[in-house]
DNA sequence: TTAGGCACTGCGCGAATTTG
DNA sequence: CAAATTCGCGCAGTGCCTAA
């Protein structure tokens, strides 16, 4: 019997073999990404390094966005994986400043292993693509509400939608360093990423705990 | 204007799987 | 076990776009 589950391009069931071409074309397409903005990637590259033909990827997606959008959710879900590991992130108060840390380098490691897809869906979300604004949601809320949930706690005066939008301001300003990160890296001009790295940590702490 | 490269589709073939 | 059906695939073709 198939191992069928649901993803060909019209909600169809795939059987093994399927699935292992599906596979194939979006395992091209991250290698492929090393190299090539995601605005040049082509059907004909994507199936080529797929060892497939370019019709058979039509099979499985609508076009090349449609397989940029799938790399998305796989990152989208990596981040949800990450989170659940950790319940407490921002509520330990005890340890808090080892616990924001862990964070940012672990958003930074995710981040970093889907750099490329993740810009992309960036660019495509504030330009207005509703399922790239979606998949990225779909991503900052629970970290935003985390957030938001310690800094009220550590802050009672604040209203709750203070604290959801100190949550948004901090959280924008994590997701667009993780994005700059490997220019730091690879260009070495302006300040030093670790740097940085460190005042988010002491910025979002000084969120989390009462003034004394 | 033309050649070449691209996205995309229709159709039929062969392999795999199911049915009787 | 043979026939029927389903599935995955790629050839061949169309139309669009761009650069020369």
């Amino acid at each position: 019997m198939l191992a069928k589950r649901e993803n060909g391009r019209t909600g169809t069931i795939l059987g093994r073999k399927g699935a292992q071409t599906r596979a194939r074309l979006l395992a091209a397409t991250r290698e492929l990404l090393q190299t090539v903005s995601p605005f040049q990637l082509t059907v004909v590259a994507i199936a080529k390094a797929a060892q497939t033909a370019s019709a058979t990827l039509y099979v499985y997606f609508d076009d090349v966005e449609h397989v940029l959008y799938e790399l998305c959710e796989e990152a989208c879900h990596e981040f949800s994986e990450m989170l659940a590991r950790h319940p407490g992130w921002f509520t330990d108060r005890e340890n808090i400043a080892e616990h924001v840390e862990r964070f940012i380098e672990e958003y930074n490691r995710v981040w970093d292993r889907h750099s490329h897809v993740l810009l992309y869906r960036n660019l495509e979300a504030d330009r207005g693509n509703l399922r790239f604004l979606d998949v990225r949601t779909l991503t900052a809320m629970p970290i935003v509400h985390l957030l938001a949930a310690a800094i009220q706690a550590a802050r009672p005066g604040l209203t709750e939608l203070q604290a959801q939008s100190d949550a948004i301001v901090l959280y924008s300003a994590v997701e667009r360093l993780a994005g700059t990160r490997r220019n730091y890296a690879t260009m070495g001009r302006g300040m030093p990423f670790d740097e940085l790295m460190q005042a988010q940590i002491r910025v979002i702490i000084g969120h989390l705990v009462l003034p004394s």
